[in-house]
DNA sequence: TATGCGTGGTT
DNA sequence: TAACCAAGCAT
């Protein structure tokens, strides 16, 4: 393509497009003025959002669907009904309130960014994208959308419903993510002369509903007629995609010491990486081949049995496979340095991961 | 620009 | 069932 050759004309719509008439922000607008979802986090219309609350549901919402943030937003707010709240929370209870809605560096940088609100902006968002951007976990995304939709400010959230929809429109031939400059510059062609938080929204609404990744509705979209990968009659082909890495298996061994009251040996994990700063049981590495020595990593000498039971797990960018041994040991076994005992009625308050959740199964 | 970073629902 | 997908960010 031509515009490939010279990225001076990045903006540039593709010629595909060229014959229809531009989209419309105002018939969006009106579109969404009749059909905009109801969300927990949204204020009512002709209304600003409260700005933490954009902010909070906005990095849960990172790579996460609406209808899995909803118990989380709801907890979050009950517990830290405000900026200064959350700061004033320890990491540990956040990590342990977190707990299950994954991508936990979220959670590290959410409680960072309520501390970096309260310490660098006197407990107050700012509403420039660009001092919002500065902030601990909130990125191109997460800064134009606080801005457009608590502050009313010119700016393109774009999300991944913005790209699909702007792909479409366009019928751009370019893959993801090579693509993301563009979409962005023709995203900021869209946008209307005001109502930019309605805007945004209006776009992720219309991206999640009508614009769909599968079978989009496109009988129901306002900008059908604008739509250059409708006129070619194969919007579900856009956005065109890289492939994908295949996703590797690694094997651990997670050890379940079950003291005589039934408290279990807990861990932390370092502080960052994968699952960083969760609560786990002792393992051994988690490494492409088996480990030779099972018991040589065993947090301690025991009666161990290995069970006759696996855990399988599928993080983002490899699958675990998890033998399980377990030992019972008596009431007075100390725990081994960095480890801790923690009572059943503990579990609770742990920031268990999901993956330990499925081995904390075999405990009895 | 590519990679590391979770989870659960859908097809 | 394996693949795909969901309001991305940090490095």
């Amino acid at each position: 393509m031509a515009d490939a050759a010279n990225p001076a004309r990045l903006p540039s719509a593709p010629s595909a497009a060229s014959r229809l008439p531009p989209p419309s922000p105002a018939a969006l607008l009106a579109w969404y003025d009749r059909h905009r979802r109801r969300l927990p986090w949204r204020a009512a219309p002709g209304e600003r959002a409260d700005p933490y609350h954009v902010f909070l549901s906005e990095i849960m919402l990172q790579q996460t669907t609406v209808v899995t943030v909803g118990p989380y937003y709801a907890d979050f707010l009950a517990r830290w009904p405000d900026v200064g709240a959350l700061a004033g929370a320890r990491l540990e209870e956040v990590l342990s309130r977190w707990a299950g809605l994954g991508y936990y560096a979220r959670a590290r940088n959410l409680h960072a960014c309520a501390r970096a609100v309260v310490e660098r902006h006197g407990g107050r968002f700012p509403q420039e994208e660009a001092a919002l951007l500065a902030l601990p976990g909130v990125g191109p995304y997460t800064a134009a959308a606080i801005a457009a939709i608590a502050f009313d400010r010119r700016a393109a959230p774009v999300d991944g419903n913005w790209e699909r929809v702007v792909a479409r429109l366009f019928a751009l031939e370019e893959t993801l993510p090579k693509a993301k400059a563009r979409l962005k510059a023709l995203a900021l062609t869209l946008l209307p002369q005001a109502r930019f938080g309605d805007f945004a929204q209006a776009m992720m609404d219309l991206g999640a509903t009508i614009c769909t990744p599968r079978k989009p509705a496109c009988a129901l979209c306002p900008w059908r007629k604008n739509c250059a990968a409708h006129a070619g009659g194969t919007p579900e082909r856009y956005p065109l995609k890289a492939a994908k890495a295949a996703r590797p298996t690694r094997q651990g061994i997670a050890f379940l010491v079950v003291r005589a009251d039934g408290a279990v040996l807990v861990r932390s994990r370092p502080a960052k990486g994968l699952l960083g700063g969760m609560s786990e049981v002792p393992s051994t590495p988690w490494e492409t081949q088996a480990p030779a020595d099972p018991l040589a990593h065993a947090p301690l000498a025991a009666q161990w049995t290995a069970l006759n039971a696996r855990v399988s797990h599928v993080f983002s960018h490899f699958a675990l496979d998890l033998a399980l041994w377990r030992a019972r040991v008596p009431a007075a076994t100390p725990a081994p340095a960095g480890h801790r005992w923690v009572p059943r009625a503990g579990f609770e308050a742990e920031a268990f991961p999901s993956v330990m959740v499925k081995v904390l199964q075999y405990i009895d």
